[in-house]
DNA sequence: AATGAATGAGAATTCATTCAT
DNA sequence: TATGAATGAATTCTCATTCAT
């Protein structure tokens, strides 16, 4: 086989395949962007279809429970970006405070970038038992894997309980998420970004003593 | 047992039934009731209807708009019969955590009574811009109200300005709520309602402290 | 008896019926108003009652089949005060252009005060099969009986047999009306009302003799 | 038989059928047809959907405002069709009556091949204003275009203005088309066909002079 | 007699999902 | 594979009519 024909087939095979990837993003983009302006539930695949301009079919080929399929998937992907556990690895008694910040910080920017999608998995938990749990299991999964990391490279880490340790992280990240939720989609509470930052960052050390103490 | 529970078993052998704010209740009820159920977007008007035994029509007689009429009236409704001003009057500095704990616990026990309306509006606050809006502006007006009432009666109030305890009122309110909120509905923080409580008061006290300082 | 009581008692009864006369044409005023404003079928008998400040039982009462009952008993009213067989009578070689003046203008008149319930009538008559066939028979009915007392009363009617006279009497009130309702309720045919009444007498004065020709 | 007919009776066994255009054909054809058999209000989509064999997600799809689309589509279909420019234009003082009665014949086959469209436009027209306006817009707009090719065209035309063309020609469409209606809705004034556009013919002709007189 | 709350069939419309091309 | 026409159950909402008061 000659090269230029082998460089065709991996260029189509590449092509075909980065095109794939890109219409699952298109259709993330597109879904999260149109329940952001009109709400979840009037926000429908045939909407997304005609809006992303790719039809309806390719929607179902690549999500087949539509909508709830997205959110899932969507969820998926966003976890297993989150959170660095090199950084946190690094942690010491000095750099906790700046840990907490960058935890606060790296769920704001998700927030923020994903308004709509977080409006739709609220959305989707209330009438989707199935992804409620998976949602809670996915998170308690994660913490799980991300703190034996922690333990196995970090001193500080080693003298808290495994359990506890869960507990923890995922106390601060619902409580984050509860807040960040409520600010950008109910109510705000702080007029600037900063001043809310540096609230939650505020507010999560506030916590973590408080968890300990008891 | 309410009245119309009871007319429900007793099955009276009339066709039409005349009961004006029973039903209004029975229909609030059922409503909610089965949002908790199934969640807000597969809670039809029929549903109701069905569920509660009175006829399609009766729903809209009463709510023309439908749903979001039902919770637009029950939003109103729950803001008339929220905190009690006379208590607040009361306040010094002697018994300023009683009265934080006195608000967590009048928006914990409307949480967790009114879970399934609480899911209601927020599903409907996202589609639903007028709504979003009014539900901010009442708010403001309930709390703007409460203010002038107590900087009128209690010398402690006079110190701060009534904008900054407006601000650092609804502050509260929706700190709490979205806690709340996520408690109920998302994932749990704790695991008993007391240490919750706890943990919201002092949370409340520590957010004042911040909030005054800046 | 007292005068005193007497006269009670005949107050009452009279306003009484005047009561019931009274509601009768709120309900024909404001039903053709409200069919004026938005439509047949846009008008429900709840709307009317509601508009006119009666209940809806009273709107059954005197109208037990609702809307086409509205619409029958008024075509039954109001062709009981058209035209008037008396001037008619007086017909010579003469004045019969004035006579088909006076006939086009009857019935203008009547279109413009009746809109609301001329749109109504051709709306009913679509969907009810009844009602159609009780119009036609009605109109027959009513111009039979006028050339019966016509022919009778006047020599020039005598010369033509009954039963042409009731064709020519139905053909220009349909001719007539056809041209009105388009003109009020489609497109307007003429700028200004006397134009049109001029040119609907020629029109009339022209299909007579067309009509006699054949 | 057209091929949807066609199609129907040969049943094909395959779950989804797809020929766009006959399937709209078929949504006319059957909307027409059951508003003929029990009138406007009473036709709804799903009763068109059912008679025609189609889903009701067929009609939405093509006509997405459901019934009042289907009558402005048609409408403007109806106007394209509508009279043939090239004869007009060979009008010379010999052949004028001929063209009325062209006119007139047009438009009498029209209603009588459309009878169910012409009763949907009338009652449509009363509960849409937009309907309204855009009904009289663009037979305003049919008109005046005729005009300035006929004026381009032909001598004869020129020696009238414009306007007063557009004018006579638009009341000459509605004169017959109020006629018409009327004749085949409401009551019958002639018991043939024949003798029914001669009379309209005359009468066209009666108009027209009455119409440059004044 | 008069009222108007209550009924429920049915109309308009949406939307997740399937399947022929 | 990708497309999008087609489906039809489900939803919102209206309205003629009945009946308890």
């Amino acid at each position: 086989m000659s090269n230029y024909s082998l460089n065709i087939i991996m260029k189509s095979s590449k092509k075909f395949s980065r095109n794939k990837q890109e219409k699952i993003n298109l259709i993330y983009d597109t879904f999260f962007k149109l329940i952001l302006k009109q709400g979840y539930h009037k926000t429908s695949t045939n909407h997304v279809a005609k809006s992303a301009k790719i039809s309806i079919g390719t929607i179902y080929k690549y999500f087949p429970k539509g909508k709830i399929d997205i959110i899932r998937r969507y969820f998926e992907k966003s976890m297993e970006t989150f959170l660095d556990s090199q950084q946190l690895s690094n942690m010491n008694d000095e750099n906790v405070r700046d840990l907490l910040n960058h935890f606060v910080l790296d769920l704001f920017e998700n927030h923020k970038k994903n308004k709509g999608y977080n409006l739709a998995l609220r959305s989707a938990i209330q009438s989707d038992k199935i992804l409620h749990d998976v949602h809670k299991e996915k998170i308690f999964h994660f913490f799980k894997e991300l703190v034996q990391k922690l333990r196995k490279s970090n001193e500080n880490f080693k003298q808290i309980s495994e359990k506890k340790l869960v507990d923890v992280f995922i106390f601060m990240y619902n409580l984050v998420n509860a807040i960040l939720y409520h600010h950008l989609s109910i109510m705000e509470l702080f007029d600037t970004d900063d001043k809310f930052i540096d609230y939650l960052s505020d507010l999560v050390a506030f916590s973590l003593q408080y968890y300990f103490k008891t």
